[in-house]
DNA sequence: CTTATTGCAAAAGTTTTGCACTATA
DNA sequence: TATAGTGCAAAACTTTTGCAATAAG
């Protein structure tokens, strides 16, 4: 169901913004379209361009996130953990997915759900606030660390 | 309607777990209860801290937040911007209150809302997911950021 | 007297920035 | 040849930690 995006409309939609696809940006891109559906650290995404452009510096991709978030290309997620992570976006049915953060293990699993848009209804009629974006997430015990006795 | 916890029961709190409310954790949980329903910074904690004790540490305000979020006393906010906030907790009713963030200003408002009980029941039956707490933030433009068509 | 707590400074960790160099249109 | 982009190192910033000194039971 996801539209997933391909590295040439991602290279248009740079060009389409005079920013260039340089061998570094390219590198971080491959490394994102390689781990859709995974929430990348930084550190693990320069690791991981270092396979594509081995010369590539912690800044570069740094700005490199930077530019692809504020494109809409990738999204930025926050655990609350004093990192970011980063996820190709999914266009609209981003929206609606949220995250179920395991305290037990660190195991981060997705939910899908759309009941959020009633109270995103209710919150603009009620507080003339105009949304453009949420953050849900659930802290607690995934199956398997309830079993561990971890939960 | 919220249940506001008071200097002595703080206090009990922490005696019952074997810790001082020392001068200095007393500055801080006097902080925290003058200023409800805000979210404030540990840096502006730690100034505002300083008032009743002038010669405490940012260290030893980082250790008391530690304990009292341990504690359930306070609660820890995270908006992604890479710096934690604190406010007194508010018992149960806590669990149902949600955060506006404008992005025009950074003014931070509330919802009250019980809808994402429905939500967790759901995450629980379908995911075997033991919730313990969520996070929900709305990111926006408040009413007088759209008037100044910062929206 | 024995343990908890503190302040200070240093360290750790992520992210940003300055700048000279390089690649590209 | 202008300009955009890069790598490196330094800086900025929040948070944590080691440790000797202090306070409290």
């Amino acid at each position: 169901m996801d539209k997933q995006q391909s590295f040439e409309e991602i290279q248009e939609r740079l060009e389409a913004n005079d920013l260039r696809l340089t061998p570094q940006r390219a590198a971080v891109v491959k490394v994102l379209l390689d781990h859709t559906h995974t929430h990348l650290r930084t550190e693990e995404i320069f690791l991981l361009a270092k396979e594509f452009a081995p010369d590539i510096g912690l800044a570069t991709v740094y700005r490199t996130l930077e530019i692809l978030e504020r494109l809409n290309i990738i999204n930025r997620f926050d655990y609350g953990d004093g990192q970011s992570r980063y996820e190709m976006g999914r266009d609209t049915e981003e929206h609606y997915h949220h995250h179920l953060i395991c305290l037990g293990c660190g195991a981060v699993s997705e939910f899908e759900d759309d009941l959020l848009e009633m109270l995103e209804d209710k919150i603009a009629s009620k507080c003339q606030f105009k949304i453009v974006d949420h953050s849900l997430r659930f802290f607690g015990y995934c199956k398997k660390c309830q079993m561990n006795n971890r939960g």
